[in-house]
DNA sequence: CATATTTGACCGAA
DNA sequence: TTCGGTCAAATATG
C-alpha cells in the first residue's frame, strides 16, 4: 500500500479535525458549558495544532526518501497510464460514471469501487476509475483510460446544473482510530502507534454491521464518537507518538 | 418500461 | 491458492 499517501491522508484528516475543533471551541466558549469542558476542548485544539505543525515539518522531507525507496523494481505497464490522486470529491461532474464492481481489498478498511464511463459501450469510451476510500472523507482515485465520449467532455456547460450522481458518496459519522493489532502499543500512560500502520475505521453509528462492532469490542478503542461527521472529539491526541517504535 | 446498483461468481495473474 | 478486476443476474429506482 501507499504508506506515504496514507500518512498524507491522515495528516489532512488531522487538519480537518483541527478546523472542526476550532469551531467546537468557539461554540463551547459561547455556550453555557462547564469550565472543565472548555478546558478539555482548549487542550484538544492545542494538541491537534501541535501535531499538525510537527507532522507537516517532519513528514515532508521524509517523503523524498520514501519515494526513492518506493521505486518499483518491475514496472507495471498499466500503472504507467494510471493517474492517481487523493481527493475528498472523487466524482467530478464533467463525466458520468457507472459502477460495475466493488471489492474488499486486503489491508484496506474500505471497499474499493470500480466505475466505468456511462458511455463506454455506445461510444467506446475507455475511461475507468477506481475509488478507494482512505479515510472517512478522503479517497484515493485511480483513473485509467481516456474519455473518448463526446457527451459532456466540453467544459462549457454551466456548473449550476449539478445533478448529484446516483453514485455520489456521502461522509457518514465515523470513528477515527488507529490499528489496534500488533502495531499498537500501550505503555504506562502513553500510547504509541507505528506511523506506517496508521489507519482509520468507519461505520455508521446506528449500523448493525457486525464487523464494525466486533472491531470496537475486540480492541481497546482509543477514540470517541461524534454524532456528526467529524473526528472523535474525546480522543486524547496528546499521548500519541507517531514515530516508529521497536518492540 | 429503461437504466443504475449490488453482490456473488468467475477468471487470470502472481 | 489467494488476490483483485470484471461480469452478469438479481435487485432497486423512477
Amino acid at each position: 500500500m501507499e504508506n506515504s499517501l496514507i500518512i498524507d491522508s491522515v495528516i489532512q484528516e488531522m487538519e480537518h479535525a483541527f478546523d472542526l475543533t476550532k469551531k467546537l471551541q468557539s461554540l463551547v466558549e459561547l455556550g453555557s458549558c462547564s469550565d472543565r469542558l472548555k478546558e478539555l476542548v482548549r487542550v484538544l485544539k492545542d494538541d491537534l495544532q501541535q501535531i499538525v505543525r510537527s507532522r507537516k515539518k517532519d513528514v515532508k522531507p521524509q517523503k523524498k526518501r520514501m519515494a526513492s525507496l518506493d521505486v518499483p523494481i518491475r514496472v507495471d505497464r498499466r500503472s504507467l497510464s494510471a493517474r492517481r490522486e487523493i481527493t475528498a470529491t472523487p466524482f467530478d461532474h464533467d463525466h458520468q460514471w457507472r459502477k460495475y464492481g466493488e471489492k474488499k481489498i486486503t489491508g484496506c478498511i474500505f471497499s474499493r469501487s470500480y466505475y466505468r464511463c456511462t458511455y463506454s459501450e455506445d461510444q467506446g469510451c475507455t475511461a475507468k476509475m477506481q475509488v478507494q476510500r482512505q479515510t472517512p472523507s478522503l479517497f484515493l482515485v485511480t483513473h485509467t483510460g481516456r474519455h473518448r465520449c463526446k457527451t459532456s467532455s466540453s467544459r462549457t456547460d454551466d456548473d449550476d446544473t449539478v445533478k448529484p450522481s446516483a453514485s455520489h458518496i456521502t461522509v457518514e459519522p465515523f470513528l477515527l482510530r488507529f490499528d489496534s493489532g500488533d502495531h499498537y502499543k500501550k505503555e504506562e500512560n502513553k500510547s504509541y502507534v507505528r506511523k506506517d500502520m496508521v489507519q482509520t475505521w468507519s461505520g455508521k453509528l446506528e449500523s448493525a454491521d457486525p464487523t464494525f462492532h466486533e472491531s470496537m469490542e475486540s480492541s481497546s478503542a482509543i477514540g470517541g464518537i461524534d454524532s456528526l461527521s467529524s473526528v472523535a472529539l474525546d480522543m486524547d491526541f496528546s499521548v500519541f507518538d507517531f514515530d516508529d517504535i521497536e518492540y
